[in-house]
DNA sequence: TTACAAACCAAGCGCTTGCTTGGTAGTCTT
DNA sequence: AAGACTACCAAGCAAGCGCTTGGTTTGTAA
């Protein structure tokens, strides 16, 4: 396991999320990861104690029931990708270089070591009453305006043909849907595959 | 209820799909909303035989397990819609055309009348056991046969110029993720955002 | 060393789940 | 009219679910 990015220890040290080596990151890692390869619904609570070496029971020590432990997932990874797209944001100063940001982040986001969580965060939407819903999608809210603030600066300097929305949506289909085919091992990078997703995205020039 | 189109009639009448008004049909039609609407894990048989009107015990005399069901609500759509693809294929004859057809057709698909259980296609993929994901795969491999021919094609023309199977994954990503944004009701028709999506995919010329 | 709280275990409760069973009303065939 | 078949109901079983409870261990600080 890698060192954690300055953006992650940051957010750590401030006490807005757990650090993957405690008792609480490591329960929110182990549930990302079975949520994702089984789905919420399929996974028991006696499935999320065996991956963390607890009883059952003692779950509800750490969240007062299974949703709060899905909710946990999604709001981590989403405040933790929010602040990790303003830093690549911050580095970029073309219209054009800010969406490349963004899709390459996303990316990493979906493919890399947050992406059983962000999977999660897509797939498993459903299984959160309103109320938690509600919370995710202000979260999401903020997250979402990064990428329309971009995408509408590349539309107002002529890179981009589209309404931003529209646009903004079928890419995040098109990334998201990534992590069901997209391999490490094969021959395609997620830069080179950022790449292509970015000339979809914005008019050859 | 408007008529079914006469490849999904042809189908009817081959004994490959069941009828919308036939039991069975029924059945399927409520059990892909009530899988879509609240994932097929959290709908329970009871939730199923409500729906129809009958008690969830008989809905076992019809199949032999819920996961029957689930498959049999994926193989009719997956069949359905690509016969009607084919058919919209021959009505097309550049490549371009062909390639603004499938979008149409798979916009369709989603959005219109059988999204319900496209979307259940697409998104409970993990609740299938082994054997049931391997037939339903086989068949999907089939539509996706159409896609690659007509995309390489494309390719071969000059108005594609990024890899036809890595522009597919990213098409079916955008494509599919419409289910959830997508409003009928709203001033998008379903053919400008075909012609948004086309313009995604291919070079302007 | 003692005091106390956080972290955990062992057991199991109440409920819901998918599915089975035995039986019945209606329809079709001969 | 008899028999067979299809489509259903009413009742309930066994298993698995999320979660609770009462008590024990472990870490920390005075």
């Amino acid at each position: 396991m890698n060192q954690p990015s300055p953006t992650h220890q940051r957010l750590i040290d401030q006490g807005i999320i757990n650090a993957p080596d405690s008792a609480k990151g490591r329960l929110l890692q182990a549930a990302a990861t079975l949520f994702k390869e089984k789905g919420y619904e399929r996974t028991t609570v006696r499935d999320l104690g065996k991956a963390v070496g607890i009883q059952s029971g003692s779950l509800f020590h750490h969240y007062p029931n299974k949703e709060a432990i899905l909710r946990a997932v999604m709001e981590e990874t989403i405040l933790l990708n929010t602040e990790l797209m303003k830093a690549a944001l911050a580095e970029s100063q073309q219209p054009k270089d800010k969406v490349l940001a963004l899709i390459q982040c996303e990316l990493q986001s979906v493919l890399g070591e947050t992406g059983a969580a962000m999977t999660v965060l897509v797939y498993e939407w459903r299984s959160l009453k309103e109320e938690n819903q509600q919370h995710i999608l202000k979260l999401r809210g903020i997250y979402e305006d990064l990428w329309i603030n971009a995408l509408t600066e590349a539309k107002a300097s002529g890179s981009v043909v589209i309404d931003p929305f529209v646009l903004r949506r079928l890419l995040t289909g098109a990334l998201s849907w990534t992590v069901n085919w997209y391999r490490q091992e094969g021959d395609l990078t997620i830069d080179q595959l950022a790449q292509m997703a970015l000339s979809l995205a914005i008019k050859p020039s």
